[in-house]
DNA sequence: ATTATCACCGAAATCGATTTCGATTAGACC
DNA sequence: GGTCTAATCGAAATCGATTTCGGTGATAAT
């Protein structure tokens, strides 16, 4: 048999009402089971509809309900390891809500992250998620989507002085906890990977560090302090290096990120200096390949996956209280970090 | 100054009509730039409309258009090397033609695939774009899609007797390649860890491992080969020990992905089995850490970028057609891959 | 003065689904 | 027969932007 169809027009309410001779009214209410229609009638359409593969305009809906049931992610960076852990469960869980993502990497740059937030309310999306470029320090774009009523949680990378729902871990106190961990095995000299200058991250895990040292009573030797600009693989071997050439004495080193440790264990590998007996390494964020790496990393458990959960499940929430015109509350969560011993530090 | 708003009612054309004492059709046009309407009216509305901070309803817009600019993306995982560049790719092509991508993971599951499938559909996306999970054999979900006369796009993990453009790398061929490469330095027992038995490109990378050995006079040992569920790290890690233990002699490792080649670098170096002196490996990805694993490991390199950048280009210029009516013709991009020769192999 | 031309504007239909508000009919009940 | 209720149905408005098509008034051409 051969069937050939010239571009068939779409299945609409008023194709399904035409062919059964109903107004287009009683077809709607038949599909959405209202109760003034008879059985009867409700068996034909359904019957019909499904029939017909009839499928709702998804636009006309959006434009009657002002719900686009679609949620916006916009995030520095995909091709990372945590950051893709937290797309995973954001996508995960806003599909199990109803609610699908579209998601934009701003690529650490103010510029297209602005532009992107503005794409997103164009869209009219119900709701946005955002972990903010490093550089962000105007903060007048997410004012704009605070203005438009269109419900925002920030996560990870946030701003402390936007009003608004967040959710994060402590790096402050992770970082003690890691640097903690050093001190307890032994390690009295430590340096320090930091981040990059501006993100409210980087500065909290060096807070954290310093004081860290502070309560046990080292000193803190601003020389020991090596600051990523790019937070890569090459920054944390070159910095290892530049630190292991210097001759200065020191018996360990707290990344910012497993990626910068990794970097400085290879260098300590190729030059033969032993990890953890001559120089213990503790990195941060728990990626897979710090259990893989030889010594195994050990490091401060980031839970992603958690992170956008939580950020989705504040999001629904205020999506659905600014639905009702409720008033809402915002809150801030904080997750739990697990400082993760393996051997890249001793005892 | 205080200002208190409640709900603001939005900014519609009508508003500013309204507020110029004009008609909602001359706005239109005068944002539209439209010949028809005076200089005079053009600025009066564009001013006004930037003062109001006025954006166009995108669910009336779509409703006229039959647009929704977005374009559905479904891929097996998310948190993977190789899928998150392509999904970097997609996203930041398709934004800089005007579109934005809902991205959905079907986990390997046909169910979620075919669940995700009718959401897009649903949400009548203005094309498609799909690595397909490992189990697929119905197909009948992919030919709904092309019956709703959207355009679809498959890439790297294809079906290649579904009728539409695809993606993909010569898995056969690059699997040969990275084979001779063992081969060529000297190898002859050549074990092959390879990826599960139903998806297309563990097949052809198997065939093309075989065809290698055969092409060189080199016997086929079927109990070298080591099957993959997962493709995990700890396969790799478990079949190398594995093969160690059996004291088979073997000389050289071609792993279906670099993670799993990891997995046995990992065993060999615990067990002081010396890679590539004893033992050569070669996997298959380029993902980052190839690079950085100790003994630095030799692969194929499978462009993940590039993939998803002609995956989006093609899709682009079905979507265009389809615009236009006119009738398209489908294509099968076929990406070069090259071997990577680095220090988990000999010469 | 008449016609033609041009510049400018707006009413109304349209996209497809939803929902309010009546309208109609049949049967029940007094 | 008349009133009332319940059961069914549909006309029309609405969401907001777009576009067709026709109209008006002013100026230029004859």
């Amino acid at each position: 048999m051969f069937v050939i169809f010239v571009s068939m027009e779409p299945v609409t309410l008023k194709k399904i009402a035409l062919e059964l001779g109903i107004s287009v009214t009683t077809a709607s209410k038949a599909l959405k089971n209202y109760s003034d229609v008879s059985p009867k009638t409700k068996k034909a359409v359904i019957d019909l509809a499904k029939k017909l593969n009839y499928i709702p305009n998804s636009f006309a809906v959006n434009l009657r309900t002002k719900e686009s049931k679609i949620i916006g992610l916009i995030i520095p960076e995909i091709v990372h390891h945590f950051f893709s852990s937290v797309i995973n469960a954001i996508i995960q869980k806003a599909e199990e809500n109803g609610y699908l993502v579209i998601t934009l990497q701003s690529n650490e740059s103010d510029k297209l992250e602005e532009k992107q937030i503005d794409l997103l309310l164009e869209k009219r999306v119900d709701g946005i998620l955002m972990s903010l470029s490093n550089h962000r320090k105007d903060l007048s774009p997410l004012k704009k989507i605070l203005e438009s009523e269109t419900p925002l949680v920030l996560f990870d990378k946030i701003s402390k002085v936007i009003n608004c729902s967040k959710v994060v871990i402590d790096d402050r106190k992770a970082a003690y906890s890691a640097t903690e961990h050093l001190i307890n095995s032994g390690c009295k000299n430590i340096a320090h990977f930091r981040g990059p200058l501006n993100p409210q991250n980087s500065i909290d895990r060096f807070l954290g560090f310093k004081k860290a040292l502070e309560d046990n009573n080292l000193e803190f030797d601003k020389s020991l302090v090596y600051t990523c600009e790019k937070v890569t693989f090459e920054e944390g071997y070159s910095f290892a290096k530049q630190l292991h050439q210097s001759n200065k004495k020191v018996d360990a080193i707290f990344a910012i990120t497993d990626l910068v440790a990794i970097g400085a264990i290879t260098y300590f590998n190729e030059v033969n200096v032993k990890v953890p007996e001559q120089i213990s390494i503790i990195g941060f964020s728990n990626w897979f390949m710090a259990s893989v790496i030889s010594p195994s990393l050990s490091t401060v458990d980031q839970p992603g996956y958690e992170m956008g959960k939580s950020a989705l499940q504040l999001l629904l929430k205020e999506i659905k209280a600014t639905k009702k015109g409720e008033i809402i509350k915002y809150q801030t969560i904080v997750l739990p970090t697990d400082v993760i011993c393996r051997n890249s530090t001793k005892k």
